[in-house]
DNA sequence: CGCGTTTGACCTGCGC
DNA sequence: GCGCAGGTCAAACGCG
């Protein structure tokens, strides 16, 4: 876990991945419909990243009993996600706060496996979901639903510049 | 022992 | 209704 790639040049630390990138809608990838969708919608807003984080509520924060859970389902109320493209030889990426796998699935048209993410942070239900294209195994979709209700939990210098960085990338 | 990962089972939605 | 795909659960396991 500490030795990562970072994705933002300014943040790399242990070697040099020049190449490293983020992109954000990119309309040819083979991401999830799902986190498609929810890039167009910040396209067509043209938000940035921190207006994304702050539109980021879901009802499903407050929501704790699983057939309400289940019945929230069913009324298709569309939890807020936001997704990302990373050019890294990692999967993971270390944005300071702390994860726990809670499953991995093969997914169609994808010899790589998707990863399941939640914040172990005590009462953040805020999940990822990680997955790499198998057309180009260098390139790493990152998806994130919900948004944290707590400080980072990692003191990590970098992630200023990472913010930064964000709002460079996603603003235009 | 506590915390995180692995992994198969289970649940749900959706298309046919 | 059935089968498939995506998403989640939870027991078992590993590691510091």
């Amino acid at each position: 876990m500490e030795n990562y790639a970072t994705i933002f040049p300014s943040a790399s630390s242990s070697s040099s991945h020049h190449d490293e990138y983020i992109s954000l809608m990119n309309s040819k990838s083979s991401i999830s419909d799902d986190a498609k969708e929810e890039l167009l919608f910040q396209g067509k807003n043209k938000a940035g990243f921190l207006g994304l984080m702050a539109s980021m509520e879901t009802p499903r924060d407050i929501i704790t009993k699983k057939d309400e859970v289940i019945k929230s389902c069913k009324k298709k109320i569309k939890k807020p996600r936001y997704a990302f493209q990373t050019r890294s030889q990692v999967d993971i990426l270390d944005d300071g706060y702390r994860w726990r796998k809670y499953g991995q699935k093969a997914v169609k048209n994808n010899k790589f496996p998707r990863s399941y993410y939640r914040c172990t942070h005590q009462g953040c239900n805020v999940k990822k979901q990680v997955q790499r294209l198998s057309k180009d195994e260098q390139v790493v979709v990152t998806t994130y639903e919900g948004m944290h209700s707590h400080p980072i939990d990692k003191s990590t210098d970098n992630f200023e510049h990472i913010l930064s960085q964000m709002q460079i990338y996603t603003s235009f």
